[in-house]
RNA sequence: GCCCCGGUGGUGAAAUGGAUAUCAUCGCUGCCUUCGAAGCAGUUGUUCUAGGUUCGAAUCCUGGCCGGGGCACCA
């Protein structure tokens, strides 16, 4: 519907004026200058036109248009108010999913997110990894693309050696089962006590027997030693096992599972190649690395390019050396548009160098390869250690976070506790601890106090969820009073607080397209709060079952609509709604 | 030394170059005898600094100050 008055508005533009230029509606900043509006200046000035005789002229052309009861100017402002018939008629109509619009240049996407270690357990900072990578993925589909979910998983290198090392010499008789621990923390607690072993070698000074030690291990792994092979797999099984349940409490899926420790060897082929070409360089040690542009990366303390390694001396894979094959084997083998890494800002860095390294193979798609990068969540203390075991990890995070939950729950409504009241307290925890992650633009570094937790009221899952379950208890009070409002009449004397609410219903679908058009799931969280926000205010200033019949059914209507909506862009951010707080 | 990111009320954040900079929280004041007070209404208090570009700058450009991250054979 907004769409059809830009079209209006763009078509006076040309017959008017002769200027060809799409306008783009916004909100007024106050109802008294009409619903929507468009400032002239931009393509007046572009014409050479006084923008405010623009304005004035556009003016007596809309107004003849069947969806626009009134058109005013201020100075450079095109002020439009939109018949009421209409308004209401489209914002329920399009209500929800309904309302969505979709690209017309629908692309095949990758999303790569996650992206675990196999040594320790998933900690907020994945997380908020996870809870980005699926609200993108979610928006991306809802705009009409394909989206194809990866993990890659880092399951092998030193870090995962460590764990095993750990446990070779310290648990080796142990396992979860006899502990009763969670798998992936029982292998977790081993990457603690490997740094613990290495401290303590360090004091009695065989510190150089330990590291030579892991060493081994990591050369038998690389060998095919059956035993290490067979105890690596042994420890990886306990943490997938323990992944699972994770990523099944806080709902992160996949359509493909990328392991590293097939695909470390395939870039190797990639180096020579770039070796051979000359697009790469041999350093005097033996290593290979990608001399990065000076003038995108600026010079080394002795004035040299900054260098970007891809083969170790000894001739061995990096990380880098897998992200060169990986990167060409995702576009090839689901013929992607585009590529995204959800991967943490401290990798920043890392990325813009791949992308070139990329870029000078010769490689057309490394345009469309991108870094969604986002910030650290630290402690008020300072960062996550998670070799010094002061991470907030993810699964006592979310138990916590439920137990709170349900006792707000209990307190607020008075109910005793259930298993009923259990599962509520379960979505109203997940509501909270992912909009909090989701709400602050990505590259804010986020601080999370354990002692302080999760907020429930304010800019809070919580609220957005009080929304939803205020509009289904009166539908619910006013289907038991026998009233219907099926049938839509839309009574001329709405108030301001009605208007508000069908505007900003019908400005919904149009900001989740553009939050996928900009992958910012942010604003789709902006987006479902500002609506709870207007709906408390209608529900606090407006009585429904009350008015009279006419007003009542149009209201139910609205809300009813907005309850949709609601539900939508929750779901959109992967969190469910509760019919009942 | 180099590269990247940031600096907005006391605190945490928002704002495709566009109308009076928007929210939350904290503080203070009200509203449960009308549909659920996890809510609403009112109130105090904000764009680091010096220049520049522009009809118009929190936003773009240059310098300065302050903070965070990264700089290779880790991921």
């Amino acid at each position: 519907m907004l769409g059809q008055i830009e079209t209006a508005l763009s078509k006076a533009l040309t017959s008017v004026f002769g200027v060809a230029h799409k306008p783009t509606l916004t909100r007024t900043p106050n109802l008294k200058f009409g619903d929507v509006a468009w400032n002239c200046i931009p393509a007046a000035k572009a014409a050479g036109i006084e923008p405010a005789r623009m304005a004035t002229e556009l003016a007596t052309e809309l107004s003849a248009s069947p969806l626009i009861s009134a058109v005013s100017t201020q100075g450079p402002y095109l002020n439009i108010t939109v018949v009421s018939k209409v308004l209401f008629g489209t914002a329920v109509t399009l209500s929800g999913a309904s309302g969505r619009i979709q690209t017309e240049q629908p692309k095949r996407v990758m999303v790569e997110y996650l992206s675990p270690n196999t040594n320790k357990p998933l900690h907020l900072g994945h997380v908020r990894n996870g809870v980005l990578g699926m609200a993108l993925s979610n928006i991306l589909h809802a705009a009409g693309h394909t989206v194809i979910k990866a993990d890659l998983v880092n399951d092998r290198g030193i870090h995962i050696c460590k764990s095993m090392l750990a446990y070779l010499k310290t648990g080796a008789n142990m396992t979860p089962e006899s502990l009763g621990k969670k798998p992936d923390h029982f292998v977790g607690d081993m990457y603690v006590k490997y740094d613990k072993l290495e401290k303590a070698a360090k004091e009695d000074g065989t510190d150089k027997k330990l590291e030579a030690e892991l060493t081994l291990m990591l050369q038998k792994w690389e060998d095919g030693d059956p035993d290490t092979i067979a105890l690596w797999e042994k420890m990886n099984g306990w943490v997938y096992e323990g992944f699972e349940k994770t990523m099944e409490t806080y709902g992160f899926r996949f359509d493909k599972m990328y392991y590293e420790s097939g695909l470390y060897k395939l870039g190797k082929d990639i180096v020579e190649d770039g070796l051979a070409r000359g697009i790469f360089t041999r350093l005097p040690d033996g290593a290979v690395a990608y001399e990065l542009p000076i003038d995108q990366f600026g010079t080394n303390p002795d004035g040299g390019p900054q260098l970007f390694t891809l083969l170790r001396a000894n001739g061995t894979c990096l990380y880098t050396t897998q992200d060169l094959a990986t990167a060409k084997l995702k576009f090839e083998e689901f013929a992607l548009d585009r590529s995204i890494y959800v991967v943490g800002d401290e990798q920043d860095q890392h990325f813009k160098s791949l992308f070139s390294a990329l870029g000078a193979l010769g490689y057309d798609w490394a345009l469309q390869c991108s870094h969604f990068s986002y910030g650290m969540v630290e402690l008020p203390e300072g960062r996550m250690k998670s070799r010094e075991g002061t991470v907030v990890d993810a699964d006592d995070l979310y138990s916590d976070m439920v137990k709170r939950a349900s006792a707000a729950i209990s307190q607020k409504s008075g109910e005793q506790d259930d298993g009923q009241l259990a599962r509520r307290g379960e979505t109203l925890a997940l509501a909270a601890i992912k909009f909090f992650l989701l709400y602050p633009a990505p590259k804010t570094t986020i601080v999370y106090d354990p002692a302080k937790s999760l907020d429930f009221e304010g800019e809070t899952g919580a609220y957005c969820l009080y929304a939803y379950a205020r509009i289904k208890k009166l539908l619910q009070t006013a289907r038991m009073q026998g009233i219907s409002w099926s049938s839509l009449r839309y009574p001329a004397s709405l108030t301001d607080d009605d208007r508000l609410l069908a505007l900003e219903l019908l400005e919904f679908p149009q900001t989740v397209f553009n939050a996928a058009e900009v992958e910012k799931p942010a604003h789709v969280a902006r987006k479902v709060l500002k609506l709870s926000r207007t709906l408390h205010r209608f529900y606090a200033n407006q009585p429904v079952l009350t008015s009279p019949p006419a007003v009542r059914e149009a209201r139910l209507a609205l809300l009813e609509a907005t309850a949709k909506t609601i539900a939508w862009g929750l779901e959109l951010l992967g969190i469910d709604v509760l019919e009942q707080m």
